[in-house]
DNA sequence: CCAAAAGTGTTTAAATTACACCCATGG
DNA sequence: CCATGGGTGTAATTTAAACACTTTTGG
């Protein structure tokens, strides 16, 4: 009944990134065109089979950038999916991690046997192989609630942003709708992000000011007790 | 540069659990002694690698029922770790389990390579070989910032506890006091635990009520948008 | 009757909600 | 001058915080 170690030692591990961005109003995921086998020419998450010979939280972020050339942006581990049957190679469990950018800030080139990278609306996702379904679903619930919690929504957003775009960016993610004095008292209160000084130009209406989120500030607070809540 | 899928089936996946049990107002956790090498001879969380062919879920219950004899009981994923040096014996990444269980509904028997099995204070707890430390780390936060938002307290408790009890709990856990009426109040207040109509008894000073929780109410308030917050 | 923990209400402060109009710009 | 979104304050309600004494049992 005891099985010795060598068969235990003959798995694989994959990376899956689940890469949010924010756009026009819109939550958008990255998705790729795949190149490769398994699962050739379908529309995926960007992921790979990871080499043994580096640590696990370095592995996603190379697999990240051979794909899709993004490099040195906010990375989380999320959750290990591990059904038998999950890839037709082997027995290869695959750890999701999910990221948050802001769309453009970086330009997405397909690499390596990506031959497309494209950003999805989140509602707009096609059917996808492996159980990638269930790891975006996964990360958005994960996104919900995480970025009531965590100032991670300005990962989202170009460095100067209104208070409406992060009004709108919170409510296309929770799915809701907030009363604008409210939000803004509410956001304003937490002395998080501080008016640039800058303004909105060529828009058809009254320019808004343009905010930026001070990290500093967030991790003194942070210190001192605070905890972000929206 | 390409290197063939053959060099990436060699890893193992092992799982690691934290137990954790609540005596004597006392946050435990559970520990084997190692019969097995590597770091045979030593207090570690209970883990094994796994073996390849069944669902990662169900291998963390296997594992822990192996060691322990705990079965039937409240197990979430929590974390994988994959540190490249992490086992001596190869690439091993484990995927960490954490589970919450009423110390004196269960018998802990050591078995398999488990030479002992033991509950060791959360503050008392020593040098842990493998990363565990880290891991029981990982699991006393997660912990902290999960019994806040979610009822999963009561699985510390018996079925019938005081009201005292679970404030002791919570106060254990979070490491901090709460005011007595205003605990009592917001608790009770969510109808989710309900007056048993039992007794506490032999007791040397004016006995409890003892309450229980109705896992079903929550669940129906949660359905309706409540949500659990203390 | 003493020790030990159980049980209980009110007042104050803080946070959240609801709600409607004027402003600045481009076309 | 019109269309578009930007920007702002107050009152009402709800929630959270502070706080101290009486009760019941066993020994």
């Amino acid at each position: 009944m005891e099985s010795g170690f060598e068969s235990k030692f003959k798995a694989a591990i994959s990376v899956d990134n689940v890469v949010f961005g924010f756009d026009n109003n819109d939550l958008k995921v990255l998705l790729i065109y795949r190149g490769a086998e398994p699962y050739k020419e379908c529309w995926a998450l960007p992921g790979d089979l990871i080499s043994l010979d580096q640590d696990l939280d370095e592995s996603a972020e190379i697999v990240l950038q051979n794909l899709t050339g993004l490099d040195n942006i906010y990375m989380e581990q999320i959750h290990t999916f591990g059904r038998v049957d999950r890839h037709p190679f082997g027995r290869v469990f695959t750890v999701a991690y999910f990221a948050l950018i802001k769309i453009e800030d970086y330009n997405v080139k397909p690499s390596s046997w990506a031959e497309e990278a494209a950003w999805f609306p989140i509602n707009e996702v096609p059917e996808l192989p492996f159980d990638h379904n269930e790891i975006l679903e996964y990360a958005k619930n994960l996104l919900k609630s995480k970025i009531r919690r965590q100032p991670i929504g300005f990962e989202l957003l170009p460095k100067y942003f209104t208070l409406t775009e992060i009004q709108n960016l919170y409510e296309a993610i929770l799915e809701t709708t907030f009363d604008t004095r409210n939000f803004r008292k509410k956001l304003l209160s937490m002395n998080i992000i501080i008016d640039s000084g800058k303004m909105q130009s060529d828009v058809a209406h009254r320019p808004a000011k343009l905010y930026k989120y001070i990290t500093k500030k967030y991790l003194q607070l942070q210190q001192t007790g605070f905890t972000f809540d929206l």
